[in-house]
DNA sequence: GATGCGGCTGAGAGCCGGATGAGAATCCGG
DNA sequence: CCGGATTCTCATCCGGCTCTCAGCCGCATC
């Protein structure tokens, strides 16, 4: 199995490859992003070990450059625990599970092989349910096969939502993931975006479940008055 | 085997984690609902111990909200035995075993070994009962095909009703169930709530049980005027 | 057939959850 | 450093949900 780990502290990337050869790996390390999505693109990894904060590209773009290229190698994120960084934006970004340092690397071990186990998988290129399309890598969104463009709290609003077609959200999950957990929102935000979205992707399509949450619904074709 | 134990008594919670490592589990341990929530879903767990009484949310929530998303890892609760938390709400909100403390290691692990033998089952997505469908997730209930909408009261009432199909229902086990145990509501309430639900999917699939309570039943297809 | 008890139901008061418009604060590109 | 876009808060409004009450019905027992 071939890993590509990418760090730029030296101490830890070391660690990282002296302990991951120890257990049969053959590693290879970046020291930045920039150097880490090369190697990745061309490198034939089974997986990716991935820092957020690297030189000359974050964590974050390296993935989300990947799955744009329709890469689906396995991603584990690393970061360190400041709340400056989240998981729940890294996941969005495509990586596949997420530690916060400082980790026991134990759990790393677990982590990593539990990634290999499922493997790369095909990933659907854009999100779709009823006639709303969301690509996450190109960041656009099509209703009723026309554009329509989205602030980025509209769109993990709606990505959110898309990536659990038809199921109730409630609003406290819709603000721990599409909001940052750390920083106490109003309630009402979710509200006032489930408007703003309503608004462009159609009312029709967003539906309330008094005292549940939220909930796409697909428009009978015809019907679709954006 | 990886193993997620929530729970938030220190020594116990060390206790487990060094017995079930000595039985060559791989055991992390969360403190609190939300951390263990988090690590339940991206964790890649084989099953999960679960404390009911725990900070920030409580062990009930976390099983609900985990079979919510479809995530049907095994769960064993554990609870104090002092009545206030019980069995059939620990079950009924989706996990699949139960321990009252205290108990004896031995007993959890077989409990445990009985678990990962049985693995995550999926699990039907839909509760139904004759002809009266019922999804949690997509807060949805069909009656002989047909959508019903219901109210958040009517539609707990009949969720209760229906994970207990065909059983007679005593009148003060809905009211400490569906309705807010701590409030005192006037159980002429239930009454009412029956009375709109029986509106709602057809006066025939509920039945009273005079001075007992009240019973899903099946009506015949073909009979059904809903 | 009278009486009593358990259950049913219509009406209505109050409350709560959600929607929305306006505006302050913040970010971001130029 | 400015102006527009974006994010978020706040106050308010609205509709419908929840629950209580009072009276009625029907079963059951005598």
């Amino acid at each position: 199995m071939r890993l590509l780990v990418v760090e730029d502290e030296a101490r830890l990337a070391a660690a990282l490859r002296r302990g991951l050869q120890a257990e049969g790996f053959a590693v290879d390390v970046a020291a930045d992003g920039q150097d880490g999505l090369e190697m990745a693109r061309h490198g034939g990894y089974d997986a990716m070990i991935l820092d957020v904060m690297l030189p000359r590209l974050s964590g974050y773009r390296v993935v989300r450059q990947l799955r744009a290229e329709r890469h689906w190698l396995p991603v584990l994120m690393l970061s360190a625990k400041d709340g400056e960084y989240d998981q729940a934006d890294g996941l969005d970004c495509g990586a596949d599970d997420y530690l916060t340092k400082p980790f026991s690397y134990v759990v790393l071990l677990a982590r990593l092989r539990a990634l290999l186990r499922r493997g790369a998988q095909a990933r659907p290129v854009v999100l779709a349910f009823g006639d709303v399309e969301l690509d996450p890598a190109e960041r656009r969104v099509l209703v009723a096969g026309t554009e329509v463009t989205l602030t980025t709290r509209e769109f993990a609003l709606l990505e959110y939502l898309i990536r659990r077609p038809g199921q109730v959200v409630s609003k406290t999950e819709l603000l721990d993931h599409v909001w940052d957990a750390s920083l106490e929102t109003a309630p009402n935000a979710v509200e006032v975006y489930v408007g703003y979205l309503r608004r462009k992707i159609g009312r029709d399509r967003l539906e309330t479940v008094r005292g549940a949450g939220y909930r796409l619904a697909i428009v009978p074709p015809g019907t679709g008055v954006s």
